[in-house]
DNA sequence: CAAGCATATCCGCATTTCCGAATATGCTAA
DNA sequence: TTAGCATATTCGGAAATGCGGATATGCTTG
């Protein structure tokens, strides 16, 4: 219980749902994230630990820039699929935020990139 | 987003857990929650009142007595049975939960069965 | 090595959530 | 109607969670 309460505890704050969401279309460096949400950087790093600590995204090293995915296969998946497709996918600030992504990753990737 | 964030929240507590554990397999009376999980009965229904507010239980009346159990076929269902069924299943706290609930169904059911 | 960038962590404070005894509400039966 | 039971709500205080500027860490490149 302890585990499914963490990952329940992870999924409850609207920053995280957010991030969750536009992780499921695309994986993405933590810079991105803070440009396409457009907010602070340690709200969005301390929000991505909160998650990573649950096995709900996991991260890469690329350098000094890291990449944040969505854990695929693992047994939280089927739940966290649920909530994004058929829960979170008709929210309007969350199709924005797929669209500032979409935006954002046609410019040139990482954290130089903006255009 | 807001349901989602609202049904996470209600599902982000250790007690909740408890109840949609035991309500999951038999529909229980107020009282006889308060019995199975030895807690004082303004916090069990404290508790019963926040899932009901997310549409995961539902109530129905019964003279005074008040018998709550989960809500079948909403959209939230799978993500519900999910989490029992995948997650909950093998925690042990949880499984002595529900052995103390169907010795306590043997008993007349309602607030006076206690046996 | 030094400078600079990307990310993580710290810290004081604000907000939210939880607790359970006490109390209120509402039903039932005599 | 009154007593008594079942359930819900209130309330003050404790604990957990969130915030974001400031700072620390760690990598990269010159």
């Amino acid at each position: 219980m302890e585990n499914t309460l963490k990952l329940m505890k992870s999924l409850s704050d609207e920053i995280r749902l957010r991030i969750i969401n536009i992780l499921y279309y695309s994986d993405l460096y933590v810079c991105e994230i803070v440009d396409i949400l457009k907010l602070p950087q340690s709200t969005v790093s301390r929000h991505l630990t909160i998650m990573k600590n649950t096995n709900v995204i996991e991260d890469t090293k690329d350098g000094s820039w890291i990449k944040y995915s969505i854990v695929k296969n693992d047994s939280y998946n089927n739940i966290v699929k649920n909530i994004i497709e058929k829960e979170l996918i008709n929210d309007n600030k969350l199709k924005c935020d797929i669209e500032n992504m979409k935006i954002r990753i046609k410019c040139p990737r990482g954290c130089k990139g903006k255009c």
